[in-house]
Parts: structure tokens; C-alpha cells; sequence
DNA sequence: TCCTTAAGTGTATTTGATACATTTTAAATG
DNA sequence: CATTTAAAATGTATCAAATACACTTAAGGA
């Protein structure tokens, strides 16, 4: 008894699929594309020579002392041994990006509930000289001041001000420059500050945050009136008596009005 | 001679690389992250387990009889034969996604000159029941009066209008949804109507086009006004006669004064 | 008590978005 | 040839939002 032979045609492009069959039987209609049928083996995967590995790459914006930074490691590995990189991993078989996204980012600052968003899949075929890899960017928001993290990893990294960054490897300034860009639409669309803040935070605070994103000064008092017109601040009692003889008050974030206010979607400038 | 033994340390993540090296000799600086070693085959992928099969989904957008329209494959094969999909296929290894979204949609249409940009890449472990695979759909804009193309595949796929295409395999539905939603920012940040559009086209085509994009009715004297002050159309001295007795006037982009808009940056409401 | 420093506050002007109605042209009709 | 007809072409007044702009207030330190 001779082994089961099976045909496939070439070019697959139109549906995702190509056809495959038994020689002389006809198509397999229940088939997968791009499985292969082995008499002994079963199903089995077809082009797996075309299979690569994933990898998720984060771009980690963090708000300190009154500078956008982001979060960068230094490598210590051939190729570009000594240069500075975004934190990064492989997607692993068993999860989906997101969840491999959020993986790197607790490996390493040991925190969970933080704000991350795909941002682009870059995939040129010498992206990475080592090997063929397809890296996928997120872009994450994390507030340094109230996550001090300890963790062990954090021995290889550092913040850098966004403006006096290390050049990166391979295509990872690109990176940067596409998450800043994503960054600055979205504190035109939501309140975004929320995630780089801490809890409690001056009106100055958030006005320097949106400079640092804008890249531009901005007028206070339009600043003020356009962001309380917004109506998801809260204004506490307390003040923080650190920053002027005065005092500034300390608002918080409405996560409900806020929570409202994304979900109708809505726009303002600055 | 023992044969050569490597070494790796589990976790990677921090900074997209782990150690590699000898047993006893220290690390390979040398060594790419995830390459391992083999005396006999020399250098070989690490993590070949992880590695899963990227697919494009082409998400593509026609303006038809002043209807908005997306273009879908029937599945003629298992899982979910019959229903209908977005057109794609796999990257191959020698290629990068933009190439083979672009070979994808070629083989389809036989076009190469198509306005195409990466949406979102799609990685729910349990979104192709078949198989691991992740999705990297793109949108392209496609004028379908001016290519009337007679690709082969085109026996298989048909044109939908947006409002009223049927329900789709996998997470397509989803795709569809995003790129509608990418197509409606587009079209207030670039006049994109251009790639729409045949060369000439009356302004009542182009109006709309955009009210089948943004789903709403606009005012032709406020949307005309607007347009004009983009100044990036050029009025023909031809007139479409088949439209009114009177005729209108037919229009083309500007080209140059369109890219330098769009490099510029600008946007504008409707 | 006075000085200093940053916080806090309101209005006038400009710019852009919207609402809105009549005239024009050439083909079709009688 | 005069009249009808259908869609194209055109401009302005109003309203809303963005911007420009300067003085007062509070509390700590000298």
C-alpha cells in the first residue's frame, strides 16, 4: 500500500487559503489551509518554514520631576552589545500579544494594572540582524512616582528624558518616535494624564504634563478653563504646600464622568 | 569528544535577550538572543516552538455608485466554508508584511499603485480555530470605477456595499469595524478621497464619498467652501454632462500641493 | 511688617463652524 | 421657439470655540 500523496496549490492569496487534496480525489473540503494531511502523522502544519517568531517591544512613557521619560535597558548581548533598547520579549505560543505585553512589563516592574495600547507590527526582513523576527510595539503610561518597583531586572534599566534618550537598536528609535506621536493624539482625545499622574496632583502638574506630550507651553488660564469645562476633575480640600508659599489645591481624576466621557468619545484641543 | 552544550536562562524579557553560552566557558557575547548552538549545525533558532504563522487580512475599501464598498472572498474550504472573509494570505519569510499585503491584493487585482497602511495585528490564541495563527490587516483604498481588474481570483469575490455586507469568518468582522473607523479619521486629516476617486470626478461625487464615509449629511455650500480652502483641487475646464442638464464641473486633486498639505499636516472638520 | 513667589481667576477678540436661499445653465418638452 | 425642469453654482450672517492677555491672592521667609 503506497503513502497517501497530497497536492496543494501555489499561490493562496485571494481567501487565506489554497486548495489541497488527495492526488486523484479531489480537494479536501474540511481541510485547513495551509495544513498538510500525513497518512502517519496526522494533520500537520504546511509552510512552517514560513513561521517566525514574534516579539512584543514596549515603549514605557513615564512623568517625573516635570520631564516625559521612557524606560530603556542596556544590552548585554551581541548584536549591538552596550546599546541601550526598549524592554522587550517573544510572544509565547500559548498567549496573544496583549497578554504578552503585559508579561514584559510585569517581569520587570512587578506591576499589572497599567495602561498599554498596540501601537504598530514593524517587520522588515533585516530588522533584527540576528534573526527573522516581526517585533509588535506597545506603548505603555506609568506613573514613576507611585510605582516604585523593585524589580530585580531593574538593575539593567534606566529613565531617560524623552529629549536626551540613547540612540536604540535596530528599528526601536522608530519606535519612540511613532509611540510619542500616539501619545500626543491621544492627550487630545482622552484625559490621558490620569495614567502618568499620581493619585492626587496639581493643576500645574497636569498643565507641565500636556507641555511635556504637546511640546509646547501652553496658556494657564485657557489650560485651566478648558480642562474644567471637561468636568473630570475633582478639587480637593487639601493643597500641597511644597510647591508655592500659597499652596497649590490638589485635584483627582472623576473615573466615572471620565469613564463617561471616553466612551462618547470626544475631542478637545490645546 | 563530548558534544558542545549550551545553556540559557529561562526568562527573557527584560530586555529581549537571555544568556547564551557554553557550559563552564562563560557566555557567548557573540550570540544573538535566542540562538542556540549546535556543534554539528552550527548556529539555530532558539524558541522554534513559539514561532507561529503571520497572515495579512486586506480590509478593502471601494466607492462604487456612491456607495461605500468592501471587497470579500467566499470561503470554499474548512472551517467555516461558505461564509465570507476578508481577502489575504500568509507572509512569507523573505518579505515584510507591507510587501506581502501589497502581493496579496496584486495577485488579487492585478493592481500595484494602491494606498495601503497596516491597522492592527490580530493574536487571540483561539481566532483561527484551525491553527495558531496571527492576523496584521491592512486597509487599502482601491477608485473601482477606474480598475476594473479581471484578476482570475475574482470568480471568488464580490463587491459589498459597507451597510450591507453579510457576517464574516473569525475576528474579520472586528477587523472591518476598525478600519471603517481608521477610514473616518483619515478622511478629516487627508483629503483621502483622492484614492477613491477616479482621476476626475464632479464635486458632488466627492461630497458624497464623504458623507458615505463620516455616515452623515453635509451642507454642499459649507462642504464646497471647505474643500476650495484646501486648495488642492484643480476645476477642469470639462464638464460631466451626464450628471445635470446643466453639467458640473469636473475636478482633480492637486498632486503636489496635496503631498505638501499632507507632509504639512493639517486637519479639517466636516 | 514687608517682600517674594507661584497660584488663582475672567473677559475681550479672533477665528473657524454652521445655517441658510436664490440664481444659473442647458437639455427636454410641448 | 418658448417653457419647463433638474441639478449645479454661489455668499453671508450667526454662533461657538480658541486664543490672547494682566492683576489679585495667599502664606512663608526675611
Amino acid at each position: 500500500m503506497g503513502s497517501l500523496q497530497i497536492f496543494l496549490r501555489e499561490s493562496a492569496d485571494a481567501g487565506s487559503f489554497c486548495y489541497i487534496g488527495r492526488k486523484g480525489h479531489g480537494r479536501l473540503p474540511w481541510c485547513h489551509p495551509y495544513l498538510v494531511y500525513d497518512h502517519r502523522m496526522g494533520l500537520k502544519y504546511y509552510k512552517s518554514e514560513d513561521k517566525v517568531l514574534l516579539a512584543v517591544d514596549c515603549i514605557i512613557f513615564g512623568f517625573d520631576n516635570g520631564e516625559l521619560k521612557i524606560l530603556l535597558v542596556r544590552r548585554n548581548m551581541e548584536p549591538e552589545m552596550g546599546k541601550w533598547s526598549l524592554i522587550g520579549g517573544f510572544m509565547k505560543k500559548a498567549e496573544d500579544l496583549d497578554q504578552a505585553a503585559t508579561r514584559v512589563l510585569q517581569n520587570l516592574t512587578g506591576l499589572g494594572d497599567i495602561y498599554m495600547e498596540q501601537l504598530y507590527t514593524y517587520s522588515k526582513v533585516d530588522r533584527d540582524p540576528g534573526q527573522r523576527t516581526i517585533s509588535v510595539a506597545y506603548f505603555a503610561l506609568i506613573d514613576v512616582a507611585s510605582h516604585q518597583f523593585e524589580g530585580v531586572q531593574l538593575e539593567t534599566a534606566r529613565w531617560f528624558p524623552l529629549s536626551d534618550a540613547p540612540d536604540l537598536i535596530f528599528d526601536h528609535n522608530k519606535m519612540v518616535a511613532k509611540a510619542v506621536a500616539r501619545l500626543r493624539r491621544r492627550a487630545l482625545t482622552m484625559p490621558i494624564g490620569f495614567e502618568l499622574l499620581p493619585d492626587k496632583f496639581t493643576m500645574r502638574q497636569l498643565q507641565t504634563l500636556y507641555e511635556c506630550i504637546l511640546d509646547k507651553e501652553l496658556d494657564k488660564r485657557n489650560f485651566i478653563n478648558k480642562f474644567k469645562s471637561l468636568d473630570v476633575l475633582i478639587r480637593l480640600d487639601e493643597k500641597d504646600m511644597t510647591v508655592a508659599r500659597k499652596g497649590a489645591y490638589l485635584y483627582t481624576f472623576d473615573k466615572d464622568k471620565y469613564d463617561r466621557k471616553v466612551e462618547e468619545g470626544f475631542s478637545f484641543k490645546l
